[in-house]
DNA sequence: TAGTGGTCTAGACCACCAA
DNA sequence: TGGTGGTCTAGACCACTAG
């Protein structure tokens, strides 16, 4: 609506016209090598990686090294529509799993005794898991629970929906959950976790799920990929 | 919980050491130059600056040309807890004002039209904005609204809440909304209305306001900066 | 005008992958 | 082993800010 004219740096030109070519080329097509695309752009690779480092953070490129540059599959379609990762996605027909990558029993700190509402020193139960759709890993969650769960990690093979084991196993229901989101950028952890990049753009959120009295049952850090990633609330004014 | 040995490229360690730094100097501190950086870490400024970048992706850092390297106020605090941009804000004690970019009455095209549920062709009203706290660029906004509101710009120079005045001038009350959230980067048109760098993160919110009988009143598509806001959802399961 | 960050170059070596 | 992306260098010039 506001017309503005814009002639940026060099690498931006070379950036818009490798996102044309990535959406002629579609889905998996390779890109040519950056030595390549030096020459073509009369320009140094440093200044081709820069373009390519944007695209790539945006989501329209992936990149490894020794292989080569791709385009992305385009899917930004996950949702978290209701409370559960296991339901949201189950819902859309998704073949969703979990990698547990460790469960142990710290006692509170300040911090998450206050979001559980609990008193500091408590005993919790800390999981943490690498959650995946179609195989490919897509968020990483750290998820608190009050009390000492110490049979959960069988019960969470059988079963990857820890809403649904602490409502079977616990009686712990979750009534109402409350999210907080914002935006992070991936460490080398996360990176590697994910398989995406150190410095890619992260939505980092803390949810925490309350039974129906009000009573805190979990309180989760999660970082989901940026890309692939979409949050949905609806909300009653 | 699981021990991560890492040790990454050198950049990353001089990344890391100077988030140390900025978080002991202080908000508003200023950083030696790159070129002073380079020379105490034994590096090119090439390196330095990936180090710099990433921080100030993170919001850890500003950076403006001419001047310096300063470490960022920290207050990532803006919330979105109820349904209104200006009564969140008033809500916390903040100084909130809007700059109208434009007004003006394109025809729905087949997404917007699907969006709003009117027919394609429909006539809309258009409002970008840029939305400011403490006379800071906080988001930027584009409103679409169903019909031809031709006097819409005068009243919102005087309550810069759309919402209230499209309650109180037109009686269209929004009783629900729907926003999905996803992570964005900053173009040059974003960055420089919000006052950020290109290539830093956002969060893209698309929202969709509904009135009592869930009629469309409002589609809005907003960019916020991701280094300042936070957003914020209840869901009843 | 001096100094800052912004962009860009041409090249080097390394880490990783596939044939 | 050859080719890819990943990191890093030493330097250049430009754009902007401030005194």
């Amino acid at each position: 609506m506001i017309d503005r004219g814009f002639v940026g740096p060099k690498y931006y030109g070379v950036k818009e016209d490798l996102r044309r070519l990535a959406l002629e080329a579609g889905p998996e097509a390779s890109l040519p090598t950056e030595r390549a695309l030096a020459v073509r752009y009369g320009t140094s690779r440093t200044t081709i990686r820069q373009a390519i480092a944007e695209l790539v953070a945006e989501g329209i490129l992936n990149r490894t090294q020794g292989k080569g540059t791709f385009v992305a599959r385009e899917h930004r379609a996950y949702v978290r529509q209701r409370t559960s990762f296991t339901d949201d996605a189950r819902e859309q027909g998704l073949r969703i799993s979990s990698i547990v990558l460790g469960i142990d029993y710290p006692v509170a700190d300040e911090h998450s005794a206050g979001q559980l509402r609990v008193a500091p020193g408590t005993g919790l139960t800390r999981v943490e898991r690498v959650r995946l759709i179609d195989e490919e890993p897509l968020a990483h969650e750290v998820a608190h629970l009050p009390g000492t769960l110490t049979d959960l990690e069988q019960i969470l093979e059988q079963d990857g929906s820890l809403y649904a084991v602490l409502a079977a196993r616990y009686g712990r229901r979750v009534a109402e959950v409350e999210d907080t989101v914002e935006t992070s950028i991936a460490g080398p952890v996360d990176a590697g976790l994910l398989a995406i990049e150190t410095g890619s753009p992260l939505l980092l959120i803390h949810r925490l799920g309350l039974d129906a009295a009000g009573t805190p049952v979990e309180w989760t850090r999660s970082v989901f990929r940026g890309d692939r990633f979409r949050f949905f609330a609806r909300t009653h004014r």
